[in-house]
DNA sequence: GCCAACGTTGGC
DNA sequence: GCCAACGTTGGC
């Protein structure tokens, strides 16, 4: 099982929206590294949900129910994709940039280094601090 | 194939 | 609001 991360500027796809459609097909990606990554999910991965522009913090959890498909919202015959996301559980408490940058264990984490790439990997054991640093 | 111009993203 | 980073486009 692969970790990953997922930006969305809450302004155009909140947690809270993500939440109460109870998942969504997550379309619109137009970046061939994010595509890449895209195309390495797994159903059953989980994916860190994160808040970019007016909060970033990561604020959740979801998991990958479908594999990549061609994008629905893209021409057809283009090369992008779409994965199915559910929401999986909101973090206890967001975990912002700060923290992350703050966090030593973290810096290699793939936000930090890219930090215009909307499908990033997370290794495991980073995906386990980003867990730990949200507990009250 | 190179590179300047331009557009977008996202942090500050 | 600004700007750095970076991807894309198009002229040559």
């Amino acid at each position: 099982m692969k970790h990953w991360l997922v930006k969305s500027e809450p302004e155009a796809y909140s947690w809270a929206t993500f939440v109460r459609e109870d998942g969504t097909a997550w379309t619109g990606v137009r970046n061939y590294q994010a595509r890449n990554n895209l195309n390495l999910m797994q159903p059953g991965d989980l994916v860190l949900f994160y808040h970019s522009v007016s909060e970033k913090a990561v604020v959740g959890v979801a998991e990958v129910t479908a594999q990549a498909i061609p994008d629905p919202t893209a021409e057809a015959g283009s090369p992008w994709v779409a994965v199915a996301l559910r929401p999986v559980q909101a973090l206890p408490r967001p975990v912002s940039l700060a923290q992350l940058k703050a966090d030593a264990r973290l810096s290699e984490l793939a936000l930090l280094r890219q930090s215009r790439l909307s499908v990033l990997p997370v290794r495991p054991e980073e995906f386990d601090v980003v867990l730990s640093l949200s507990q009250p």
